[in-house]
DNA sequence: TAGATTGTTAATCGATTAACAATC
DNA sequence: TAGATTGTTAATCGATTAACAATC
C-alpha cells in the first residue's frame, strides 16, 4: 500500500466480487466476515482473498475476521466508488442504453452528465431521464457545464469500432481523464488519459475455444 | 499445440485482435503480414504475437511473414468461429437486445435459435427477427428443436444477478455445454459445462482505480 | 549475399500458492 | 489455553521478455 500504482490488476478485478458478497452479508445483518468464508463462497483460496484485501489497507483480527462495514468502505474508497465520477456517454444504441439503465454502475459512482449520439433524429429523446444531445454539440455542451463548475472526468464509448477513435479524440478535448471503451478498437490516447477496454469478443473467444476443446 | 487444453488464456484473448487486424489487411488486399507489423499496430512485442499465433498451428516464412488467408482461417478454426454455435439467449433487456443486434457475434458463429424472457408481455415481440418466448416454455421449445435435430450448445445469460442461477440451471437442462454469463454472479454448474463471465464491474473497477491513482 | 523475419530456448518478471509465525 | 484466523515470507507456477539460431 506504499505505492498505489503497479498493484496486481487481477487483485483489483476481484475486489468488486468481494464487495458484492460483503454487501449481501451486511444485508443479512452480519458484522464480521472471515476471508475463509469469502474464499469458500467464491471458490478461491483464503490466502488470495487475504492478499487482495490487504491492498485496500484494511486489517482483520485473528480468530475474528474483517469488519464488514470497514471493508465495504475501504474497497469502495480504493476503487474510487464512494465518490461520483462525472461521465459523458457516446452512442445510444442498445449497449449504451443498457449502461444508462443499469442501476449498478450508479452505485459505483458513475454519474452520467451528458449523453450523445450522431443520429440527429434522436435529439431530445430521453433514455432513463437523460436527454440525447447531437454529437456535434459536445464541445459547446462541456463548456456550458464547465461554466457551472462541472467537470467531466470519464467518457464511455458505445459506438461502432469505425467511429470510436473520433469519439475518443473529442472526449479528450472535453477534458476526460479516463475512457471506458466498449468498441473493439485499440485507441490512441494521450499519456495522461487512462483507458479500459471492455473485451466482449475476447470473452466470447475464450468460451468458444474451451467448448471446442471439450470435445478433444 | 500437442495438448490443446491449458493454453495460455491471455494468448487466446489476444487472438480476436489479430483476427480483426488481419481482416482489415485482407480488405486492403494484403496477402502477407509480418508479426512485426501486427505488433507495431497493437503496441505489443513481436515475439508475443509470434508465440500467440503459434498456438493456432500456423507457421510463417522467415523474411516474408504469415499468409493472411491461412492465418484468418487458422484463428477462426482455433476459436471455433468457423462453425455455427447454436445458442439460447435469456433476458431481453437492453443488454440482451444489444447482443442480438450486434452483427459481430454472428461472424463469430453465434447462431441464436431461441430468445427468452420471463415477462409474458414480451411474448411474440421480435428483436432483430427473433420472436421472444416466455421463459417457462424453454424446455418444451428445446424438445421441439431437438425433434428437428437442432441441438443448443450455448446459453447467453443477460438477466439480473438474482435470476441468473435459475436461468443457468434451466439452460443446463436444455443441454448447453457452455454459458456466456453477463450477470455479476458466480454460477454453480456441472463440471462438463464451461462458463465465461463478462466482467463489466471488474472492468469499471480497474478504470476508476487507475483514475484515482493518477492524482496521487 | 545481407538482412529481415520466424521459431525456440533461456531468463525474467509477476501472480499464485505453500508454509508458518503472530495473535486474539 | 487451544484453535481459528490473520499476516507475511518463501516457493512455485505461468506468462512475458530477452537472446539467438535458423531460414528464406
Amino acid at each position: 500500500m506504499i505505492n498505489p500504482k503497479n498493484l496486481p490488476i487481477p487483485s483489483i478485478q476481484r475486489l468488486p466480487r468481494y464487495l458484492r458478497l460483503l454487501e449481501e452479508a451486511k444485508a443479512r445483518g452480519e458484522r464480521v466476515v472471515s476471508c475463509t468464508r469469502i474464499a469458500d463462497d467464491l471458490g478461491q483460496l483464503s490466502v488470495q482473498v487475504r492478499k487482495d484485501l490487504a491492498i485496500t489497507g484494511v486489517t482483520g483480527r485473528p480468530k475474528v475476521g474483517y469488519r464488514v462495514d470497514e471493508l465495504i468502505d475501504a474497497i469502495r474508497n480504493f476503487l474510487g466508488w464512494n465518490q461520483k465520477t462525472n461521465a459523458f456517454l457516446v452512442g445510444v444504441g442498445n449497449l449504451g442504453s443498457a449502461i444508462l439503465n443499469y442501476a449498478g454502475f450508479v452505485t459505483h459512482g458513475l454519474n452520467v452528465v451528458g449523453v450523445f449520439d450522431v443520429n440527429p433524429r434522436l435529439r431530445g429523446k430521453e433514455v432513463n431521464g437523460h436527454k440525447i444531445i447531437p454529437f456535434g454539440e459536445m464541445l459547446d455542451y462541456v463548456k456550458m457545464l464547465n461554466g457551472y463548475g462541472i467537470v467531466v472526468q470519464m467518457g464511455v464509448i458505445t459506438v461502432p469500432a469505425s467511429a470510436a477513435q473520433d469519439v475518443a479524440d473529442k472526449l479528450v478535448q472535453c477534458g476526460v481523464r479516463g475512457i471506458w471503451n466498449y468498441a473493439p478498437t485499440v485507441l490512441e490516447l494521450p499519456e495522461n488519459v487512462v483507458c479500459e477496454n471492455v473485451k466482449l469478443s475476447e470473452s466470447f473467444a475464450v468460451l468458444t475455444n474451451r467448448m471446442r476443446n471439450q470435445d478433444l
